[in-house]
DNA sequence: ACGTAATTAGTACCAACTAATAAAACCAGG
DNA sequence: CCTGGTTTTATTAGTTGGTACTAATTACGT
């Protein structure tokens, strides 16, 4: 059959476009020894949009995205939250947060879940953490769904006690226990 | 002096550009009030791209962010490792690493940066972080150079302890101790 | 050998440009 | 007021990477 020719084709079409999304129909065409319009019926075909309109889609997304990923204040999704006493946050693990040797989820962003759910907690305008001490139980791997639990445990003056922990479906996964240190608004003395 | 038009109209371009890097000449031509020819020109003489350029590039930094920031093995630059004894790397604070509101570095990048050099200074096939302690002792802002210094302090087993200091360019600014597991490359017997 | 699916070829058209050249507008100095 | 330089606008031609469409050709199983 044909067919089973193209359907390859689609598939490594894909696979191609995911590796390297820059290339315009005619090296496409050229990468598969087929014609420009072939290519153009299989993006049609798939959905794919045109080079272009790729581009513009990431750098749109990038946007978004670099300063929701690696700049938000917030790692994970806040489902629930009583300041001052207690937050809860759903993380779900994909495929860029695992270690490519052992699928395993790097380690910090289960810590940087638990550090800012803590710090979300924090019934304060600013707060840093101070000391931290954390506990891997179990290893995560891809497309598990990190709930973590913050808890305030003590609150002496600027310093809160919080405790978190983090279970995927079946067990607690993590624990971490935070001293948080909040900022009063007043000028610091010895700043920089 | 008509020169003097010109180059507010050219801190203008840079600015609406910034806030809004999707604009064809056509419409920046519009909302200056001039042609696009002048457009043109004053992207010429800025050494500002076409659209298509632009966005392409804003996609590209993207992957390579996305890839760095979010997916890379080690937070922070390997500048010098001894396998099983020590290590160090080097991490620039940039803005999108700050808190918005305090323009303090966020505390898990810190501790990303500390935890993937003890991580990589263990000399195994494969390891993960069991415990953590982490102690942040001053506040870190935009623009400060991060080192980090990891020492291997006990090896027992498969269980490694690695402490790591990290100063900015005056003082100690964080430490931490974690106990890092190295997998066996043996199957594991309860794994899912 | 035939019919259908798949592929290729070809045409007209488009957006968003670059490059180059020419004309018009402006503005200031003598 | 006129002249000269700067700035702006206009015009034309050529490029890239496509869409949308139609028509011709090839491949393939039966």
């Amino acid at each position: 059959m044909a067919a089973a020719k193209k359907i390859t084709r689609h598939k490594a079409l894909q696979e191609q476009l995911r590796l390297d999304p820059f290339m315009t129909d005619e090296q496409l065409a050229e990468a598969f020894s087929v014609s420009v319009q072939t290519i153009r019926l299989d993006r049609l075909r798939l959905g794919i949009p045109e080079l272009r309109e790729r581009t513009r889609l990431m750098a749109e997304a990038a946007r978004q995205k670099v300063k929701a990923i690696a700049s938000s204040d917030l790692v994970g999704d806040l489902i629930d939250l009583e300041l001052g006493k207690s937050g809860i946050s759903v993380l779900e693990v994909t495929p860029d947060m695992v270690l490519e040797k052992t699928g395993i989820a790097r380690g910090h962003y289960l810590y940087a879940q638990a550090n800012s759910l803590a710090m979300a907690v924090i019934d304060a305008p600013a707060a840093l953490t101070g000391v931290a001490n954390v506990k891997y139980k179990r290893p995560i791997r891809i497309n598990e769904r990190l709930v973590a639990k913050a808890e305030v445990i003590r609150q002496r003056g600027n310093n809160t006690i919080v405790w978190v922990k983090t279970r995927n479906d079946r067990e607690e996964v993590f624990r971490a226990k935070f001293l948080i240190v909040s900022l009063e608004e007043k000028k610091e003395g010895k700043d920089k």
